[in-house]
DNA sequence: ATCTGTGCAAATCTTTTGCAGCTCT
DNA sequence: AGAGCTGCAAAAGATTTGCACAGAT
């Protein structure tokens, strides 16, 4: 990953090598303050500004993607990831990714009837995920 | 519908009227900034917070729906659309909406099968509408 | 030596809020 | 009168950028 980078005609730093690691090691949708607090950890003095143009560079060379769930922050996910889309528990905020095949081919049936070539899609679905549903009151 | 507002005990005024009025009047997904242009016409002194505050209101009564596509601007919709998704073109930024039921049903499955309770969802599918695949040199 | 990455502070941009005055009911 | 609007300016929160310096090749 990191030689990757290098391939892409990037500069590796030891900051930006933990941001890296940091990032990829998580696998999980991160927003941009809690990737630089798993990244204070080991170079504490690491500013802000460095996480968020560490991402920019990864989503531009295709290696992370950004995800918006309609919270105040961005959150980020690495690209090589697999497809999936993602249900959001608007009760404990957590995001559920799942797959589901039938779904994809009935979308680019539509986009074919629209007459849309469609380059990426994102579908996400909000509710209360199982756990919240058992406490809920109601 | 200025009736309805009255109803849920807001109160009119000359500014709130039009803003409502050409927020359904354009019946399209509509930026705040957009929608400002629109009631300057008419009043010209509005202020961008007016425009804002009174979005909100909407929303929190049911009559106006948020939708965020990723842009700089968070978008507006009357909430009386009946459902649909959204098909944007990264091209030329058209929002084409669609409705599919086979789709809908796709995802109840889904969902249940995950055990979650739905409450909202949304679909957008990004590419390049027909228009401007045909202009484009490739 | 040169080009790139870094931290900090300042700038930007969208959206929200405080406030004093004006408009509804 | 009293509650709710309004515009303006200031605030807030997320992300970006300018700059001078340190680090990588």
């Amino acid at each position: 990953m990191a030689a990757s980078l290098r391939d892409a005609g990037l500069r590796r730093s030891r900051v930006r090598d933990i941001v890296v690691e940091e990032f990829f090691a998580a696998a999980q949708h991160m927003s941009v303050e809690a990737l630089l607090d798993r990244v204070r950890k080991r170079a504490p003095e690491t500013g802000l500004s460095t996480v968020y143009r560490t991402l920019k560079v990864l989503v531009e060379h295709g290696f992370a993607a950004e995800r918006d769930f309609g919270g105040a922050h961005t959150l980020f996910e690495p690209a090589d990831t697999p497809h999936h889309d993602h249900a959001v528990c608007v009760a404990c905020g957590r995001v559920i990714e799942f797959e589901d095949d039938a779904l994809e081919a009935i979308q680019a049936r539509v986009a074919s009837s629209l007459g849309f070539e469609v380059t990426a899609h994102r579908l996400e679905l909000y509710g209360r995920c199982p756990s919240c549903r058992a406490h809920a009151a109601r």
